[in-house]
Parts: structure tokens; sequence; C-alpha cells
DNA sequence: GATACAATCTCCAGCCACTGGAGATTCAAG
DNA sequence: CTTGAATCTCCAGTGGCTGGAGATTGTATC
């Protein structure tokens, strides 16, 4: 049971290597033990983690909301509402990125649904840049 | 007509004075002159100017994107069709990045919703964020 | 056992688009 | 002329990695 190497860890997780020791410089995961060498090995429980370091990477979580959610599941006997808050909260962020996008696509298909492709002279899409009170006013 | 320093320029601009001395490290913008002193002289022309970028930074465009925007705008006699091009492609990441976060948005909204309150043990967050598979599969 | 070559090691720099601070100098008002 | 605000240059840090140099280790083949 001489554990896995970087390498293949990696790969399970689909993370990158320098992504993995970066993780370990920040404190979210380490290897259980060094070969003699000194190349790092990994068990399942390794991968599990940084899976879920992953996911929760995917899911727009940062680094300091994903070390709290670690410390809550190594502790399951914890009361959950931590948890809960922290993903609100995420959640509510995500809903107002959301909607600034959504203000910023009907921004940029107006400019570009209404560029004549003349000169740039008489362009839309350098007029609406130019003069902010050319949008349509949502942002 | 001494023109004004940087400060005014950036409540103009509703910008910091850090941001416009970047601007000018990568080349965006630099003033049409310098006091006897060093102090950075800007005009009516460089407001208008650092009003683009910042109008295009809030649409999203990237400095390499708001590079060759000025540069068009530069040169109000060439085509249009390039400063198309530039908004067009952004309008699809804009998309783009809103399928992902709308995506997101309900997997956020699932794992909160079935939260018990209950002991991390139990909690559908941790559990969502620890296995890939229990999301809806949207992402 | 020797060799070749892939994988890993540490350390450091860079990405983007700023932001902030130190310490020195200049400007504008009174 | 003094004072205090504004500006100057230079450097470091942010988040979340990513890539490279140069040295070492691990493993497969002969």
């Amino acid at each position: 049971m001489a554990g896995m190497a970087i390498g293949k860890l990696a790969v399970i997780a689909a993370t990158k290597v320098q992504t993995i020791r970066y993780y370990e410089e920040i404190g979210l995961i380490r290897p259980f033990a060094r070969s003699e060498g000194g190349h790092r090995l990994y068990g399942p429980e390794d991968a599990r983690r940084l899976k879920f370091i992953r996911h929760a990477r995917e899911l727009g979580f940062g680094i300091e909301e994903i070390r709290e959610l670690l410390h809550l599941s190594d502790n399951p006997d914890t009361s959950c509402s931590a948890a809960d808050i922290i993903a609100r909260s995420h959640l509510e962020q995500v809903e107002l990125r959301l909607k600034k996008l959504q203000a910023l696509r009907k921004e940029l298909k107006r400019m570009v649904e209404e560029c004549g492709h003349g000169r740039v002279s008489h362009c839309r899409v350098i007029e609406v840049l130019s003069d902010h009170k050319r949008c349509g006013g949502e942002h």
C-alpha cells in the first residue's frame, strides 16, 4: 500500500499537478506520507478531499469558503447551519452576478444589432462605448 | 489652460488615480503634458478616452479588446466590422458565462433547499460537494 | 546492474486588472 | 512663507492558479 503519486491523483481528480501542490501550500490538502526520495504519496481519502475541493471550485466557491466547508466536512457532528449560510450567501452572489450579466447581454446585443457595418465614425458599438448615456440604462 | 491633474480626471471618470497610472503603464492613455514638477496634465480628450475605457471595462471587455477598440475609435474612417467582430465574440462569451451561471444557480438552489438543517453528517450541501453524481447533472 | 526516460522535486516568475502603501516631492490656499 | 493635500515613483500583494528551469527519483527495458 504505497499510495499513489501526485500525477495519478491529478488524473483521478481532473486537476493539474501544480494545482495540487498549490493546494498543499495554502493548507487545503496534504499527502499522508512521502517516499524515501521525497515524492508525495496519497491515499483514497486524499482523492475524495481533492474532488470535494475541485467540485466546490467548479461551483464557484472561493478558497476561504472551501476551507470552512472542508472543516465542517471533517467534523460531521457539528451543526450544518454554517454550511447552509456559506452556500446561501454564495447563491446570493451568483444571483447578483447573473443579474449583471443579463443586463450586460442586453446592452451588447443592442450594440451589435444596431451596428450598420459601415465606417467606424458611425459605428454604434464605438458610439455606445464612448457615451454611457446611449446605453439602455440597465447598468 | 494648464490641464487638469490626475485626481480630477479620476473623479470625472469615476476611476482611481492608480488605475489611471496603470492604464498609462500599459499604454492605453497618457497625459498630453507634464507640469514643471512632473505632475500629469490631462485635457478633455483624455477624459473622453478614459470614460471609453471604463465603460468598456464595465461591459466586461478585456484590456486587449479595449486596446483594439480604442485603435478603431482613433481611426474613424476604417471599417467598423472589426469592432463588430469584437463585440459579437464578447457577446458570445457573455452568453456562455450566463448559461454556466444559470446551471450553477440551479445547483446551489437545490443544495440549500434540500438542507435539513441538522448535523453536517446529513447535510445536503456537504453531500453534494462530496459527490458530483448527486448534482442535477447540469454542469 | 546499467541505462534511458518519464515523473516528480523545489523554487521562482507570470497571468489579469488593478489596489495599496512608503517615502519623497510638488502644488494651491491662506 | 507655511501648511497640508495631492501627486510623484517604486514595489508588493490580491486570487487561483500555471508554466518553466534545473535537479533528483522512480520505473521499464535491455
